[in-house]
DNA sequence: CAGTGAGCGAGCTTCCGCTTGACTT
């Protein structure tokens, strides 16, 4: 701590992140100290918008309730210095951050100045410190515009949603767009008809001058419409004669793609590595802190000069100069702001890195794009061979691609664009030698019906790649994004199973005709993103109302008004005006006129009673609700019953919404007590004897389940519970030895105590555990706001800043 | 927290974009 030497004082630097500032202190050498802020320090206030509306959109910054410390520990630093080099990023964001520093740290012009660099090698940074300038508070404004819009839109729409749909719900520039995709995209799947049309392959065999025999696939380029018109042609190809008609090569090229972005890795990394978004940041995080690879939230394609060259010495060494092409990448992203490098490894001498498999599996990946990068193109030759045979209307394709030059291919192969839908793409191998007039037999011909392909559902990766696509959001707020959708239930994502479908398979084997109805399973999804009723709802809400803010070019719109404030064309509070006298109208008069929103659908009347069927949102979800409230008591009232999972509003049919009020259903008696199933806040359950028993997901069905197996699942139950209980003691029966999901632990009076690893449970006596409870006890006492974070998942967000005001105010008090 | 869904209403929720920790019953 009392490390600082008169010398260090003298400057003082400030980048936005921990692992930058260690090494760009190495790069700088000892008269520079170089401190990180931890990306922003002040914000909006909550209250009143943080925005004086009748002020010019005067904005309120406060310091962040986690950045207090920081600001605290910067700002004596920075009265000790000779001069603060404000060094982060050199975007808007960035030098909205150099900014705020400034204010706040009380800094003069005489004592700061302001650097940029775009990556972290020493020339770079080098070059920056001979080349200081002012802060652009152009560009300073027009981060200002961005955040005072961002805060008028979310901080008006969401609370005309508490009133006209739910309370809690929220809404943005951002989120509601991200929502709407996934809406509109399920709408779409909804409304497709898939038509189904025969496709025909077929085994031919060919024998060489040697007698050699070689089986040669190929593909009817035509399609056909009807079974009758495939059995047809089938019945047209007997005994017919098969020759080579046509033989034509033509040389194809492959080139690699650039190195990494944010949403590229993100997306390779799911298909390649089956990562989450989430799961890729946080990886990669690791790998950025750990020094392995270069900064992880980029919209950049570009590599710096000692990149390169690192690059250069490799593929050379490893691989020859053949294998080598430097290249120049540029980025085709919307709004791209290019503060930094692409992602790469930081040492491209270094194809592997020690660490979990995830992060070696990232790593690799990042090292072999970034190396494939700097590499030449892959050539091909593509061989198209034409077959024919009299009487045969229609002639067959068989494709070959032989590899003339692997090139980039020999370090890495790119996954295809599509999510890998059922559409059996045949890859086209190798042909054998073939010429014109060869005579050709057929082994098989097949034609199989296959159906149009539905749109494909989202996944968080091809999401982000169409956020990316339209300009919407930041390498920093795609994984933050996608969370933040699921977590106000908007968005699920899930696992759906496919169903069966018939197709009709014709053969011609032998001359011989067979045709067969035969199943698929097709429409399976996984980890695909699903809206939910609620999401559809708030979606048509803010569509009806709001459809300039939520139009998908709507940020591209704001954005060009941002360049202009930053070129100093503009002022920003005017632009902020103008949009806000007509936006802050509609909000007015959404809330005088608009109706409240429950996606209230009316499917018919039941038949045995005659009374009407509706489903709706409800307080606790969408719920199917027969017969009408009236104030006349005489009349009976409604009957009430949650949606299932898997149902929704807008595709749920009367007979559906009839069976749901089935429940509870009574099945009998075991153990002369009632047996009850029915469908509760946790999902379906069977009820017995007081206690209750959730039904397996994906077996059970509640609206089908007999009395025979819902005993199994009780006793199932009872035989958990014995296991759950491993030891208690008679002097105090409030000590528990349990098992739980994480092995076992101890109970007592509601709170949870760790065994240690290396003590058998069953042998813990009562003085045993009464330690540990005294010692776990100290432990939580200390960390008592920090475990309430853990109890709340849902609102952990909420809970964490309670608790850090919390720590904070104590700290005040303690002094 | 497991048979919910009335109605009143205090006090709360909420945005986007920079950053990294703290968690494991």
């Amino acid at each position: 701590m009392a490390k600082k030497s008169s010398a260090s004082e003298k400057n003082l630097v400030i980048v936005e992140s921990p692992a930058k500032a260690k090494t760009i202190e190495k790069f700088l050498g000892k008269d520079f100290l170089v401190k990180s802020s931890y990306g922003h320090i002040r914000d909006l206030a909550k209250k009143d918008y943080g925005v004086d509306v009748a002020n010019n959109y005067k904005p309120h910054y406060v310091v962040s309730d986690d950045k207090k410390e920081v600001v605290k520990e910067l700002k004596k630093l920075a009265k000790d210095a000779e001069t603060v080099w404000l060094a982060s990023d050199e975007d808007r964001e960035g030098e909205a951050i150099a900014w705020h520093l400034y204010e706040e740290l009380g800094l003069t012009p005489e004592n700061t100045k302001r650097i940029v660099f775009h990556e972290i090698t020493k020339p770079a940074i080098l070059k920056a410190v001979e080349n200081p300038r002012d802060i652009n508070i152009n560009l300073v404004n027009a981060q200002q515009a961005r955040r005072v819009l961002d805060r008028l839109v979310g901080f008006e729409l969401s609370p005309v949603l508490w009133k006209k749909v739910k309370p809690s719900l929220s809404a943005g520039r951002v989120q509601s767009v991200t929502v709407r995709l996934i809406v509109e995209r399920e709408r779409e799947i909804f409304a497709f008809k898939p038509e189904s049309s025969y496709r025909v392959t077929a085994v031919f065999t060919i024998t060489n001058d040697d007698g050699k025999i070689t089986e040669i696939k190929a593909e009817l380029p035509k399609r056909f419409k009807s079974p009758e018109e495939t059995t047809s042609f089938l019945e047209s190809c007997k005994g017919a004669n098969f020759s080579v008609s046509d033989v034509s090569k033509k040389p194809l090229k492959k080139s690699p793609a650039a190195p990494f972005t944010t949403s590229t890795l993100q997306q390779e990394a799911s298909r390649k590595l089956g990562f989450s978004v989430g799961q890729t940041m946080s990886v990669a995080q690791k790998l950025y802190e750990g020094g392995k690879i270069t900064y992880m939230r980029t919209d950049s394609v570009n590599l710096s000069d000692t990149a390169l060259k690192m690059a250069s010495e490799q593929i050379t060494s490893n691989m020859g100069e053949a294998y080598l092409k430097i290249r120049k990448y540029h980025t085709k992203s919307k709004g791209a702001q290019e503060a930094h490098e692409a992602i790469r490894p930081t040492d491209l001498s270094k194809p592997g890195v020690s660490g979990s498999q995830q992060e070696q599996k990232l790593y690799d990946l990042i090292w072999k794009r970034t190396i494939a990068s700097q590499m030449s193109d892959a050539q091909l030759e593509k061989t198209t061979v034409q077959i024919k045979a009299d009487g045969v209307k229609e002639h067959f394709v068989a494709n070959g691609e032989v590899i003339k030059f692997d090139g980039f291919l020999k370090v890495y192969l790119q996954s295809s664009e599509n999510e890998g839908d059922n559409d059996e793409e045949e890859d086209a191998g190798l042909l054998p030698p073939m010429k014109v007039g060869d005579k050709l037999s057929y082994n098989v011909i097949e034609a199989r019906e296959r159906w149009s392909q539905k749109p494909p559902r989202y996944s968080e990766a091809s999401l982000v790649k169409k956020l990316e696509d339209l300009g919407i959001g930041r390498p920093s707020t795609y994984a933050p994004t996608i969370s933040t959708i699921q977590n106000r239930g908007y968005v699920v994502k899930e696992e759906r199973e496919g169903i069966k479908r018939n197709y009709r398979y014709i053969a011609l084997k032998d001359d011989a005709l067979v045709s067969q109805e035969k199943t698929e399973i097709s429409g399976a999804e996984r980890n695909k993103l699903f809206p939910t009723d609620i999401g559809m709802v708030v979606n048509d809400f803010l569509m009806k109302y709001f459809p300039n803010i939520f139009s998908y070019d709507f940020t591209a719109k704001v954005e060009m008004e941002f360049d202009e404030i930053s070129m100093g064309k503009v002022v920003w509070n005017e632009s902020i005006d103008e949009f806000y006298q007509s936006f802050h109208q509609q909000v007015e008069e959404t809330l005088e006129n608009s109706e409240r929103n429950t996606g209230e659908r009316q499917l018919g009347n039941d038949p045995k009673t005659g009374k009407p069927v509706l489903v709706k949102i409800g307080r606790y979800g969408p719920m199917a609700q027969m017969g009408e409230s009236s104030d006349d008591e005489e009349v009976e009232k409604p009957k009430f019953a949650s949606l299932q999972k898997g149902q929704h509003l807008e595709t749920i049919t009367l007979e559906q919404a009839l069976r749901l009020f089935d429940l509870p259903r009574d099945l009998g008696l075991f153990e002369d007590k009632k047996v009850v199933v029915g469908i509760g806040r946790f999902g379906p359950y069977v009820r017995h004897d007081g206690k209750f028993v959730s039904l397996k997901k994906g077996i059970d069905d509640p609206l089908e389940i007999e009395l025979d197996r819902a005993i199994e699942l009780i006793k199932e139950k009872r035989k958990a519970d014995k296991e759950k209980h491993i030891k208690s003691f008679e002097e105090d029966p409030e000590i528990q030895v349990l098992n739980g999901r994480f092995g076992p632990y101890i109970s007592y009076q509601k709170k949870n105590y760790k065994i240690p690893k290396d003590t058998d449970p069953k042998a813990l006596t009562l003085e045993d555990c009464q330690k540990l409870i005294k010692e776990g006890g100290k432990k939580t006492g200390k960390k008592a706001p920090a475990k309430k974070t853990a109890a709340k998942k849902t609102s952990a967000k909420k809970t964490s800043t309670k608790a850090t005001k919390k720590t904070a105010a104590k700290k005040a008090t303690k002094k």
